[in-house]
DNA sequence: GAATCTTGAATGACCGTTTAAAAAACTGTT
DNA sequence: AACAGTTTTTTAAACGGTCATTCAAGATTC
């Protein structure tokens, strides 16, 4: 019992780390032997438990997919219209403890180096086509088919694009504007 | 004269084999000796004429900044009205000769790595503000002020998102495509 | 013959990973 | 509670390799 507990607690320890870590130094560059000084570990121990520093990449950009996911499903949970719907997927990509300029950061740092490594980019593909597919079945229900698939490029590259935006932000973000910003998006496309 | 000739040859090989070698390698990963390979040169010239990776990174950046800027002036010099200078300001970044995986991969990287490196920061900043000008003149004279800020952000998100996107594909990109798009979106956001 | 250009080899630094041994945590027994 | 044995966790140090940059000598151009 205890023997999983502790391997948890560390893998989670050392993932935040991971993600201050890159933030602070960027994907490229990083050393294990920062995001270690960042857990008060040592970089030894990390391949300890996850095998090489691409392992903990993976984990750790698994997790953040895990977060977006689980966010998306909250918001899904309360919604009843198709546009609920489709504000809840906006929402999810905003929320308050996703949309920060450390997570971003990552994302970003995710998205450049994914197509140079088929462990990220399986999980970038894979992300991808579920927000994709949430796009679709709200759009569908609220425009006529010849005019869904330009909304869907306008409102998935938005999102991307606010991100991509919010990583190179040299002060704390807004949740809550963003939030609000991408309802009147949203609003701009269906009238 | 061409004692100068001679530098400013060498300097746009060896900048469109940086663009060719970052697109296959990955800004971070990249050595100096593929770059140079690539450019059927040695690693040393790359730094007799550069003084250093992050110079020639920087130069890269430079060289594709002004073509993105030639590219917009180009497309305003024929543009009579406000949303045919709308349309321009997005063509341009959809242009045959700029909007090709190799090069949107790089610029994706380029913004990845921005946060890390002060004189690309400063790149970054500069042509931001000027595409995000373009586009406030233009939405000024088409839409009331208080819906310019909210179109602004969309079509300038969607632009970023775009390529991002385009720099994950694994095919060839279709500009006139991308380009038709593009005035899709303007459509949908200035009725 | 001087200035410019080129490069192979040397330099020095850095980093991910492995290893071996110690520390800590846990187990069952007394 | 205490202890000895076992497993899990930790890390310092060593290893092997890579890479940007420098340098000095040679090639090329003027």
């Amino acid at each position: 019992m205890s023997r999983k507990r502790i391997r948890d607690i560390r893998n989670e320890e050392l993932i935040e780390a991971t993600i201050v870590a890159v933030h602070k130094r960027g994907y490229g560059v990083v050393t294990m032997a920062e995001i270690a000084r960042e857990a008060g570990a040592s970089a030894a121990s990390i391949n300890y438990y996850f095998g090489s520093k691409e392992g903990l990449m993976e984990a750790t950009m698994l997790h953040l997919l895990g977060k977006l996911r689980a966010a998306m499903s909250d918001g899904y949970a309360t919604a009843r219209t198709p546009r609920e719907r489709l504000y809840a997927v906006m929402d999810a990509n905003f929320a308050d403890d996703l949309f920060t300029v450390p997570q971003c950061s990552i994302w970003m740092q995710f998205w450049a180096n994914a197509p140079y490594s088929p462990r990220l980019s399986r999980l970038h593909r894979i992300n991808r086509a579920r927000v994709r597919s949430h796009f679709l079945a709200e759009l569908r229900a609220l425009l006529p088919a010849e005019r869904v698939e330009t909304a869907r490029q306008a409102l998935q590259c938005y999102m991307d694009g606010v991100w991509l935006q919010a990583a190179q932000s040299e002060e704390a973000l807004d949740p809550e504007d963003a939030r609000a910003a991408a309802h009147r998006v949203v609003d701009l496309v269906i009238p």
